[in-house]
DNA sequence: ATTTGGTGTTTTGTCGACAATCTGTAATTT
DNA sequence: AAATTACAGATTGTCGACAAAACACCAAAT
């Protein structure tokens, strides 16, 4: 899979992940309160790591808090989503242009392997295909960009809000070979160091998921 | 001015702003460790509040942190300026765009009035225009994207990091006039709401900042 | 001379307690 | 009865102290 794998040493890190995990999942529902006190003892830890951790949600656009009041995990609106994707088709559409400049020729061939194997998958129809492959091919494209600031952006602050929305919303549907068939031009005009095309590309394919996704947040 | 006004409220608020401010202006040098013992007896408040601050600097690029370790002030380098103005032309021509389809009237009003009071100050040779005037404008088309994700990522993150570069690199040169050309014509894309072309102009914009500042920074 | 190991100091991470602020309820006033 | 104020409870913000990890220095060995 070759995923990124970001490892806790403090325990505000072990926090700060476990609680991310349980509202991108839905565990703690999207709007609810985030009591202090209560995810200390919860958690078995000090209220000042919690503190911290609900402190970097914060700044992960996961959590809005108030001061003197208290934080409240973001609740997920049509208008948030919009937004959120408009930022994703910006971010990723220069990612893509970066990627086409500055990703080595090794980093190229692994995507395109990569593409073929996902390939096979589609054919037999493995249709978790959808939050893996999807995730593993965008976040390639991000890291190859060679740009640090829109790879913490990204990574670390946007997608797990892309993935709450998906999770939340019960995001297994189709589109899965035509968003496939976009990697592939994607990945064809990053071979050919199409840095243009390839933006271009990303743009229209975030647009079309973002079209999708919300065609079935109105359903 | 009207421009915008961040007040504080707790303590960690006050020492965030503070904290922040000598980082921007250099007073606190590029590269310089972070010493939480000597910010809270200097600041005269709990290594708490400290901590809190330096955390929340850290979401906006302006610290490092290792854990265990301690936390630095980031230190300027090209790539990293190159990397920022990338990021600003993705983000700042998203807002053109978007602030070409959502400003009110009202709002291109102001801004075209704005535009006429800085042409004066332009002729009269004013030059301080610069950082409050281009400020300014930028923040006023970001404000008219109305998309929420873009106007925190830009005015609470990436802005004062720009600010820095361009404090400590001495930016005080040229590029006003033709700056300000560029500025009417967004406007005029964006009082025509012409999302494509406003967007492609603070691209360019941008990037012919990006090269200015470049220039002079090899200089 | 270089490396290795240990020890002491300094800095960060974590904790529990206290102070300040907000929220909801109930009593009081008009 | 409606609005306002006072109070009680609970939650967040701030603090100082303790625990753990990293760093610097010196000694010893190869």
């Amino acid at each position: 899979m070759a995923i990124f794998k970001e490892q806790a040493i403090t325990a505000s890190d072990k926090a700060f992940f476990r609680l991310r995990k349980e509202i991108v999942d839905g565990v703690i529902p999207a709007g609810s309160k985030l009591s202090e006190m209560e995810l200390s003892t919860n958690y078995a830890v000090s209220r000042a790591v919690v503190r911290e951790a609900i402190n970097r949600l914060e700044a992960c656009h996961l959590v809005e808090r108030k001061a003197n009041v208290g934080a409240r995990v973001v609740s997920l609106t049509p208008d948030g989503l919009i937004e959120l994707y408009q930022v994703r088709e910006s971010l990723e559409g220069m990612a893509a242009r970066l990627a086409a400049q500055n990703m080595s020729e090794e980093e190229i061939l692994d995507l395109n392997t990569l593409l073929n194997s996902q390939s096979d998958e589609v054919k037999t129809a493995e249709l978790y295909y959808q939050e893996a492959g999807d995730l593993d091919f965008h976040y390639r494209i991000i890291q190859g960009s060679k740009n640090a600031y829109l790879i913490s952006m990204l990574v670390n602050g946007l997608y797990h809000l892309v993935r709450m929305y998906r999770v939340q919303l019960g995001m297994a549907g189709p589109r899965v070979t035509s968003a496939f068939d976009e990697h592939k031009s994607i990945v064809k005009a990053i071979s050919l160091r199409d840095s243009e095309l390839a933006e271009m590309l990303m743009r229209r394919h975030i647009m079309y998921s973002k079209n999708n996704i919300k065609a079935k947040l109105q359903s």
